[in-house]
DNA sequence: CTTCTTAAAACAACCGTTTGCCATGCGGTA
DNA sequence: TACCGCATGGCAAACGGTTGTTTTAAGAAG
């Protein structure tokens, strides 16, 4: 009885492995692994053997090693968040969304890891790999992700985007919420409506289009409203402001990042809030509520976009991506939230 | 000659493996390897092999097997991303801190796996069974993680923390910030400053008290000055503001966070920023410079904290942990960034 | 006293790479 | 001609688990 394997790492002891149990309990490295990855019932050794096996590893400080594990099952229990804007670029509103989205994944035993689209291909590597074992997009499938998506096998599910390629999607009501922002400036009298928003000069993401629809959509049908619809950053609104003769009354903004510069604007040109117009926004994210005036807002359901992604993707990994019966795509409503940005016209 | 290794995936094809290239190149697995994962002037294969091997490998859609090659060198090429707190409660200093380090790490192959510190103790597993070569902790270094330090055997650096258990960290010149800060205000006359810093109920971070001291300080140092400190909320701040018979002519804020919250205050008193009083904070993040007015800031440099993160963890990689030759503690300075919300003293 | 059944555990192949060491063969030198 | 060295590449043992297929032995049934 030799004592094999010592040291292969720098330094430190060398990690117990499933053989070192084995021996320490007088079994076979099958009957440790079984002992360890199966529940009492289900495990075809004796309730003493599981329970000493257990004992024993505990005891000793032992840990599965992943990459073993998923070599020899051929599942990395780890998920690929994928994103093709740096990290800082995205809003709170997508943190929430992953947290939520890591959080319920987790508690299955998935891992999450960053993937970013790199220019060296590195990204490729990394999916076709077997490194991860799906994929989470935020907004809108990256193209070189829909190029891809025949080579990886594995499931795709996008958050916030709607995708024919991805193998399923979580979408907000973007037209929906579009009018019931600026069906609530209606209600408290307005007539000229502004809807600020920023593409940024890039081809804007589909939910620009519906929102922008939605809003104009909502003043039509009131019949005695005007709508302007602006596509510029704050100094292109800004601009604008000043050109009025007739300043409209209330302000719709595409997100907090619109808000936050049409604040800035309104309070340069000395314009109270709600007082002489009103406020709206998209995304109840920081500092949306703790601005002053706090803005009424459009708030999207990310957590809940999060949640619902994750419990698509743990469906398809569990079930395995039959490419008939996809879930397709979810779509989640927006709500209200009331604040001190928008009141009343004034007369 | 028969054809091996069908299926093994729900769908799709089985995957191109190094076997598969070597009977295709008429070589084996070992010369494979070589010539894919060596340049090649280090590889002991002629070059004619050398570049035949790699063009069948492209031809055939090869992709290294992650676990595999982990399995066998023992490296995993993947960082675990500690975090404590839940992503979203994140600052955005943080995110590009974040991005930098992961962007500097991913040039030299290296994936970034989020972990989070469960009470089910996952992160155990993920950070001792060998699915990460190393991590990196914000703030501070969490309590389980210190304890588990000795078990793991593996470098972990602290970015923007002090950590004496952490093989490395780095920091920035809170102290010194803050009085950096505080000197900007007395130079423009202000003699009554008051700081808002909100701890948020539990241990406040070494920079909380760093900040807190720096700027007392300065204002004992002016010796004509007097400071105020105020531990608590917008809430706590709206009181105190009101009780007093003198206001205070400008305000430190020790982040972002406390400063929207002061500046909502203030606009509700009617008081004018910078003209009544002159506002400053830490962290040039958003909405920091979009807000009306601008705000005067202490930039922490997030990118550079990350980048010298990396590279020292990227170091110890390289080199094996030294117990006795730790990077230590490296410390930053902040530096001043001078918008709208400062202003001489009013007379 | 066989034989059949079955619970419990052993066996061994395999997952796809890496890597130390050995075999081969060719050219050059003494 | 005999020998040495080197450039090439093959061989096979890890790495640490998982899992389908035996084996073993004990108890029940005939």
């Amino acid at each position: 009885m030799s004592t094999l394997s010592q040291s292969h790492s720098a330094g430190g002891q060398p990690a117990v492995t499933l053989a070192d149990i084995a021996r320490h309990c007088g079994l076979s490295k099958g009957s440790v692994s079984r002992a360890l990855s199966m529940t009492v019932e289900e495990c075809p050794l004796s309730e003493a053997t599981w329970k000493r096996v257990r004992e024993v590893a505990a005891e000793m400080g032992y840990r599965v090693n992943a990459q073993a594990r998923a070599l020899a099952s051929g599942r990395s229990m780890a998920i690929g968040l994928i994103y093709n804007d740096t990290l800082p670029q995205l809003d709170s509103v997508y943190y929430q969304m992953i947290e939520v989205f890591s959080a319920t994944l987790r508690e299955r035993g998935y891992q999450l890891a960053l993937v970013a689209i790199d220019e060296q291909g590195q990204w490729e590597d990394v999916l076709l790999g077997g490194r991860v074992d799906g994929c989470v997009c935020l907004h809108r499938l990256p193209p070189r992700i829909e190029a891809a998506m025949p080579r990886l096998q594995r499931p795709v599910v996008l958050l916030n985007g709607i995708s024919e390629s991805a193998s399923g999607a979580i979408s907000i009501d973007d037209h929906g919420g579009a009018v019931q922002a600026t069906e609530h400036l209606l209600a408290l009298g307005h007539r000229r409506i502004l809807m600020l928003a920023d593409a940024n000069g890039k081809t804007p993401h589909a939910s620009f289009n519906l929102r922008k629809e939605g809003f104009l959509k909502a003043v039509q049908d009131a019949g005695d409203a005007e709508g302007l619809f602006i596509d510029g950053d704050t100094d292109a609104f800004s601009k604008a402001w000043d050109a009025f003769d007739q300043a409209p009354t209330a302000v719709v903004c595409y997100s907090h990042l619109e808000a936050v510069g049409a604040l800035r604007v309104l309070r340069r040109a000395a314009v109270d809030v709600p007082g002489d117009v009103s406020v709206v926004t998209f995304n109840d994210v920081f500092p949306v509520a703790q601005l002053a005036p706090a803005l009424t807002c459009m708030a999207v359901p990310s957590a809940e976009i999060g949640r619902r992604g994750a419990e698509m993707l743990l469906e398809m990994l569990d079930q395995g991506v039959d490419p008939e019966r996809l879930p397709g795509q979810v779509e989640l409503p927006l709500s209200l939230i009331t604040r001190e940005s928008t009141g009343p016209v004034a007369r």
